[in-house]
DNA sequence: TGTAGTAGATTACATACGTAATCAATCTGG
DNA sequence: CCAGATTGATTACGTATGTAATCTACTACA
């Protein structure tokens, strides 16, 4: 029950995580239905999409299974791992590390509907009586 | 007593950040000072500081006011303006612009103390009660 | 069976970034 | 008054990134 290593989670570049999202989103997938999957939200080449996954690759943040003449394509980081990683460089780098510092400005900022502030209660609630 | 428009908020790199971090802190600085205040953080050589110096002034970042042979630096953009842009991208690319999703991560992933949680809740008794 | 389309691999290329070093002008201590 | 230190400006340079195009091998239809 302890958190593998993962060794170092690859840096993983804002580009890079549509394609990422993609995958952990489903997956196995092939590189044309990723492109797919991708032209729904950005209006890239299919050649920059196959760039990005073959940066992936080699950055061992996807890795693949050959089926005939294509690679089926899944990610090699958990969601998760990224997730965590990403919130603690963007924490320490723009928010000082300061968790609440971030909460904070979330709530200030009005990033908060009144739903989103129940649901946060709701949370803290359930987490407090862990 | 509107919101500025602030044209468009240059895109600040990581390091750039420090250096914003330390003008935003105090300001004005001349690149000396600023040099000294990262040393605590950084083990950068002042070299590159005055890069940063340099190219957060072509980003319009920063403004300057000559003194003698020095200039003096400080910011041209508001932190809070900063914070806002950085945690909207940050969003965005990693939690599909999704807020509840961060908090849920935040708290999941233990990033909160007790004592954050706490805090937390009386952000949003404040805030509920607007 | 040959030719066009497709897949992955390799190459391209401008800009950004991290990390400085060098240069020209200026200030300052002796 | 002059030489060394200091300042901002310019240049350097390898890697990352966004955004593709080209090359090569293979597959699939006519």
């Amino acid at each position: 029950m302890s958190k593998k290593p993962q060794e170092s989670m690859p840096k993983i570049s804002d580009a890079e995580w549509q394609v990422m999202q993609v995958l952990w989103e489903e997956s196995p997938l092939s590189a044309a239905q990723v492109v797919e999957r991708i032209a729904n939200e950005q209006d890239w080449s299919p050649r920059t999409v196959k760039t990005m996954l073959g940066r992936l690759l080699q950055k061992e943040a996807l890795t693949f299974t050959q089926e005939g003449n294509r690679y089926l394509y899944r990610p090699a980081v958990s969601r998760s791992a990224c997730l965590r990683d990403a919130s603690k460089s963007f924490l320490s780098r723009v928010f000082s590390g300061d968790t609440r510092l971030l909460l904070a400005h979330l709530v200030d900022a009005g990033k908060l509907s009144n739903d989103d502030i129940q649901t946060l209660k709701q949370i803290l609630q359930d987490k407090e009586s862990e």
